[in-house]
DNA sequence: CGGACTTGTCTAGTTAAATAGACAAATGGA
DNA sequence: TCCATTTGTCTATTTAACTAGACAAGTCCG
């Protein structure tokens, strides 16, 4: 195995400190140059402008053909704009907040910062309970499920996607109830729930797969933040098990600790 | 611009569904398959020992070699092993829970979880406060600040790196009393503060860069999730202003609400 | 042992990524 | 208008990534 020799000793030594690629990663050069981009864009470093494409590749230590396939890529992703003669104009991404508590509602959490909020039906499903889930929600194994897969927009921006499951038993109208309100709150309401509080709330973030990439039009390498959920009615009987995926570089999370 | 237009036309077609790479992304094929199987492990697909290296190539739709690749990069990494004439072993890797509450502490959140566990302070500078950063603090702009950098460890294992800011005239024992103590609760008890709450988390996600690539020892196309959180008096009043970055593939975070 | 299965190694060839240099074309300011 | 600066396009070359096939070398089981 030749190249492999090559991985290993990747961490080679110390090159500039600010413009930071590593060259046989089995991520190309471009991508993290774009990576990078995208993030110091979303850090506020650049204002409206980019620097040049020699300015860039002399930073990042790379040929200007390779920064210009990063900045091919950001335009092609909408975030940036090139101007033959002046330049590569910034196109500022809008960040969605979003605010996680004991009351957790999507269009409530994004009221204020967008015009237009979503949540669109993609799949319906009754399986039989996974034990963790049928524990989560209190049901014994093998408990029939009503499994939803629902994309979140905001402004017409896919900000997550989510399965969750119901007891069938107990919420068999919810399809048709989130598809007629398009709000999973207004749907509860419809079905006799009127009010709801989120039990737990477990978060990791990793790579977005296939599914996520495609419900969320993200590019491969696009990084997504996963909550596993637990709502329940307000005396605590758990009623939804969740697993939201966010699109990390579209969205923040905000964790409020009332004194 | 030739290979741009590739880029483009990137969701070619509907190909298998489950081992789902794509080519021309940007990211070698190897690695988007170590990617995959890391995070197939950590759902617990596979139990003790990998599928053969055809299946897998069969799986994801590439040569065995390009498997090959992905396994050595896994196995350079501590999560695989392959023994000749039997198979490629998975060395399971732990992942740490961390809680955040009202009351999040670094050490107490990981007990029962590891053996080990210890904050190490990398860095003390003294710096003038940015706008945002004295708001949050209730500081006039441009008060001196002190900002320690540390790393966390759990069983040895880097598991997040911070950035916090202090009151440099109240809290200017903090590094010498973290560097003794080893940990932030009882280098806060030292100066005086018996207890502290948190007040607000932000949460979001992106991929590692070049200083959490060192600090938390990650590979390229590594993903942190970022938590910006503000620490503060019983009374509410603010002292800490925290940036830490978490390894996402070795901690989640639990988020309690209780009822 | 013998055979089926696994990972390890090798050679060879193809495709994609990155470098290098030259020049065209558009912009904006002196 | 002229000139410096910017992005756009082209050709050529090198290096890394991927594919293909063959075979060696271990392991396990009947």
């Amino acid at each position: 195995m030749q190249h492999d020799k090559l991985v290993t000793g990747e961490r080679v030594s110390g090159e500039k400190s600010s413009g930071a690629v590593e060259r046989r990663s089995g991520v190309a050069l471009w991508r993290q140059i774009a990576d990078a981009i995208r993030q110091s864009i979303a850090d506020g470093e650049f204002e409206g402008m980019m620097p040049g494409e020699i300015a860039l590749a002399a930073r990042f230590g790379v040929n200007r053909h390779t920064v210009r396939a990063a900045i091919a890529a950001l335009v092609e992703e909408g975030l940036l704009e090139s101007v033959q003669g002046r330049g590569t104009l910034i196109r500022r991404q809008t960040r969605f907040t979003f605010p996680i508590t004991r009351r957790t509602r999507f269009s409530e959490g994004l009221a204020g910062q967008s015009r237009d909020r979503d949540i669109r039906l993609v799949a319906e499903e009754r399986i039989a309970a996974d034990p963790a889930i049928a524990a989560a929600l209190t049901l014994e194994p093998g408990a029939e499920l009503l499994k939803l897969t629902l994309v979140s927009r905001a402004d017409g921006v896919p900000v997550s996607t989510s399965i969750n499951y119901f007891d069938a038993a107990r919420f068999s109208g919810m399809a048709a109830a989130v598809r007629e309100t398009g709000s999973i709150t207004r749907a509860y309401a419809m079905l006799g729930v009127t009010d709801y509080i989120r039990l737990t709330t477990d978060l990791t973030a990793r790579l977005a797969d296939e599914r996520e990439r495609l419900m969320l039009d993200l590019k491969p390498g696009a990084v997504v933040m996963e909550a596993r959920a637990v709502n329940a009615l307000p005396d605590g009987a758990p009623i939804q098990y969740a697993v939201t995926c966010f699109a990390a570089d579209r969205v923040t999370l905000k964790l409020d600790m009332p004194v």
